[in-house]
DNA sequence: CCTGCCGGGTA
DNA sequence: TACCCGGCAGG
């Protein structure tokens, strides 16, 4: 409605390119006055538009809409899409042809866009999820083109031209901002572990996906290599760690290698975490896993280390979006767990060596493996756990231009899941270390402790 | 001695 | 199945 709209009315003025009388590779450009219907093709019988387009020489010219798609197929990408989106009112087709993502010219996708962001976002996503409906096709025509792009995006060595490529990626990228930063901001302020769960029940899963703003968009063609999309659920599993007492802990290391560049972009960070929420990058490369507070921190770090550019995010050509996930924390849970503890939250940052109060002395000197092992298998797992969980379900079903992703995520759960378990077995099944329902409540207060205590057995409430 | 809890018993 | 408790073992 307010997409179609939008392209329809941007058609009328729209730059294309034409080829010259002679035909030559030389274009010429014009500027489309009308559009007319023909039903008098004979040969096919169906419909065609007719364009009348304004050339640059002064002269108006009418064309078919398959010569007008040709034309603007051929010409540069960037300048017919930009045309079609801003009505043609900018000129100058050779404008930032080189630079990949121009952050510049994002906001010349609509006038109001500086002032109504979310609008915008709308507007994109719509049209990213919907253009078949389109009429105009050499318009739709692009967005075919782009989506089909989209949909296939692979690994970095198999580029396509770049200028071809090019606007493709950036309304992908576009789409996949919007779509990635929509739903936090949107979501009215829940508690907590009901707002993740209920709002993704709600919102991420079900066929409200269909819904109009189509923000949820999971089953979009165009969607499919997003791997920042919204990040699903953490299942109701993924939290009672954190509910644990005895398990708590600052957020993984990795989270805290903080970019200094964080605020110099406008993310929309602050605003989530108002959720207690805590939202952060993941570099989805193999082998890397680098977690970074921005996406733009992690754009940088992925167009530097993985694509090897060594610009700045001016020659970003949204490439990189493809090639990170957001992921959440959930801060209120971690403090949950950490206030049941000590009052001093021990920091995974930098892990002190000689953290661990409990450490047996003397009779493990030399397992120093384990003195830096056990304190983190205390504190930071409860975090990860929720890291990784969270990723792992949000990876599975999208990510498939990572390859030997799920490979590597099995390897970070692997890796998580084992120091708890090292802990366990270090002690050879010591009896439990935490304070259980006797201890917490008292011989007098038997009535609250839980069955299995007052039955003598393993206590359940504080599970070790 | 205190504590956690296994294993077994009882209703 | 719910509950209780003797008794063992670690600390």
């Amino acid at each position: 409605m307010h997409t179609r709209r939008l392209v329809k009315r941007s058609v009328i003025g729209s730059r294309v390119y034409a080829p010259g009388l002679t035909g030559d590779a030389a274009p010429l450009s014009g500027v489309i006055q009308a559009v007319k219907q023909d039903n008098r093709d004979a040969s096919t019988g169906h419909r065609r538009n007719v364009y009348t387009v304004l050339m640059q020489d002064g002269s108006l010219k009418e064309y078919s809409e398959e010569e007008i798609a040709q034309m603007t197929a051929k010409a540069p990408l960037k300048s017919s899409l930009k045309s079609s989106c801003n009505g043609g009112q900018r000129d100058g087709p050779t404008q930032g042809q080189n630079g990949g993502m121009q952050r510049g010219d994002l906001p010349s996708l609509s006038p109001e866009s500086t002032e109504e962001p979310r609008v915008l976002e709308h507007k994109r996503t719509g049209r990213a999820l919907e253009p078949e409906k389109d009429h105009t096709r050499s318009v739709s025509l692009l967005e075919q083109k782009r989506k089909v792009v989209s949909s296939s995006i692979d690994v970095p060595q198999a580029r396509r031209s770049e200028e071809e490529v090019d606007m493709d990626k950036v309304t992908a990228a576009m789409v996949l901002t919007s779509l990635s930063t929509s739903p936090l901001v949107r979501s009215p302020p829940v508690k907590v572990s009901e707002g993740l769960n209920g709002s993704w029940k709600d919102g991420g899963f079900t066929p409200s996906s269909y819904s109009s703003s189509g923000y949820w968009s999971w089953s979009a063609p165009s969607d499919q290599s997003n791997p920042s999309t919204p990040s699903p659920p953490l299942s109701a599993d993924s939290f009672k760690p954190f509910r644990m007492p005895s398990l708590s802990g600052p957020p993984d290391d990795n989270i805290d290698e903080h970019d200094g560049n964080s605020l110099l972009f406008d993310e929309p960070i602050p605003r989530k975490r108002k959720n207690s929420m805590k939202v952060m990058f993941k570099c989805l490369w193999k082998n890397c896993g680098k977690v970074l507070s921005t996406a733009a921190g992690i754009q940088r770090h992925i167009r530097i280390v993985h694509l090897g550019r060594n610009c700045d995010s001016e020659c970003s050509d949204g490439e990189e979006d493809f090639y990170y996930t957001e992921i959440k924390l959930n801060t209120d849970s971690v403090a949950d767990g950490l206030s049941g503890l000590s009052p001093v939250s021990p920091s995974v940052l930098s892990p002190p060596p000689g953290l661990d109060q409990r450490q047996p002395d003397g009779t493990n000197g030399a397992k120093s493996e384990n003195s830096t092992t056990t304190p983190l298998s205390r504190s930071a797992p409860s975090a990860l756990y929720l890291v990784h969980t969270d990723h792992a379900y949000q990876a599975s079903p999208t990510h498939n231009q990572m390859q030997g992703f799920g490979e590597q995520r099995s390897q970070t759960i692997a890796v998580l899941s084992s120091p708890p378990r090292a802990a366990g077995s270090f002690s050879r099944k010591s009896r439990g270390e935490g304070k259980k329902c006797r201890k917490v409540y008292g011989m007098e207060n038997r009535d609250m402790w839980c069955t299995a205590c007052r039955w003598k057995k393993a206590c359940q409430r504080f599970v070790d």
